[in-house]
DNA sequence: TAGTTATTGTCGGCTACTTGACAAACGTTT
DNA sequence: AAACGTTTGTCAAGTAGCCGACAATAACTA
């Protein structure tokens, strides 16, 4: 499972290495959570923090209507989750629910800061992590801003692609099995609408449906949609 | 929604205290800034973090057609920047820019992460930072994506005044002079909207301007306008 | 297998906001 | 002073995307 992408996010920040993932197994306890299942919710004591071993995991908010805002974007394998408010605050401000089936390493606050201030090294590693996911969610609020829907629908597909997507001879395919009410609530947009773009990337041949995986056919067309 | 400012004070952790204060002195050098000066620009390399004295700063990027995009709120004085691309990347991905008179403490990257890896607190303090930061601009995501322009100016005039605002016997004056312009790009919307929302508020009482300056007069009917 | 629920497809009306344009007021420089 | 740029006020026209409603399909469940 690691293995496929593991070249790709090598060096990336969000990711920890081998032997920072051997150091939080150390101190943790691996649990798994099927599909759908919440992780954690807004107004819990914020005791833990996880690393997702496999699987991805969305963090969103709920509107006063109800509705799932993904604030954070896809928290990815090899990248840790619930870190900042477990640093700082006592509650959680937001929800973690499994898109996939999810193994976690799921390791208490006390343990965590422990090693935090006896491991420079890796304190250093969580800084650079938080300063990262600050980038990505500045990053969100600029395209929120400056792009609209149909931008910002291309540019999650592309970005998803490049993250989880599986290469194959003509195009990169999404196994991701995401609703487009899942989509709408990535890229603050309606269920409606969301159907209706993917449509006409469709038609465009941009992308293609199977079954309701998303296979992404041309990049290039996708992206001059951004804007 | 509109009893609830739960999420209005999230300055308050940001700021350092007097102890920080003097470490982060006792390694930087002291400069001065004019309002509408440029601090530091996207691109330029991250070698160095500030600590604010004194006035506020707005962190912006800039859209296809130059419209300034405000993706971290305003800092105040007693926060720092610039840390996320220190901490991590080569480059600023944003840029700063003096909205007042600044006096800022200014630190290389060497000196820096040499305090970080020597003074274990101080570095759990970067990472509450960093972490605070990043749950603001994850809130910033949910307001833009939930709420219509009309809240989201009536949630920035509230939260600066929270931040910033004087107290008077009739109300909180914000004596910071933003243009509706710099408004604008802080909740995503336009100049005009900015004009004619905050002639709407004045219209019903709920502020009033003193000179180019805005006096919050009545929170409780502001804060229903967020929706 | 059928029955039930979740998800997708589509459409017309609606509205919050943008866009562009221009005039008035304000602030600065000469 | 006058002359200039900047900021604010306002308005009419255009539109992106929301909302509600309903049908068609796919995915579970018993």
């Amino acid at each position: 499972m690691a293995g496929e992408n593991h070249d790709l996010v090598e060096g990336s920040p969000l990711v920890l290495n081998e032997q920072e993932k051997e150091l939080v197994r150390g101190i943790g306890t691996t649990v798994n959570y099927p599909k759908g299942q919440i992780i954690f919710a807004a107004d819990e004591v914020a005791d833990r923090v996880y690393l997702i071993e496999k699987g991805w995991v969305k963090i969103y908010r709920l509107s006063s209507d109800g509705r799932e805002v993904t604030v954070g974007s896809m928290r990815n394998p090899g990248e840790m989750m619930g870190l900042a408010e477990t640093v700082y605050h006592g509650k959680r401000t937001c929800f973690a629910g499994a898109i996939s089936d999810v193994t976690l390493v799921l390791v208490s606050k006390k343990d965590f800061l422990e090693v935090l201030t006896h491991e420079h090294c890796f304190a250093l590693k969580v800084a650079k992590l938080l300063a990262a996911r600050m980038r990505e969610a500045e990053a969100m609020v600029h395209e929120l801003v400056c792009f609209q829907v149909p931008g910002r629908l291309a540019l999650l597909l592309l970005k998803i692609g490049e993250r989880c997507g599986i290469p194959e001879s003509d195009g990169v395919i999404i196994e991701l099995r995401l609703t487009h009410e899942e989509i709408a609530g990535m890229i603050g947009t309606t269920r409606q609408t969301v159907t209706s773009l993917l449509n006409t990337f469709k038609r465009e041949k941009s992308i293609e449906f199977r079954g309701r995986e998303i296979k992404i056919l041309d990049p290039e067309k996708l992206g001059s949609w951004i804007i």
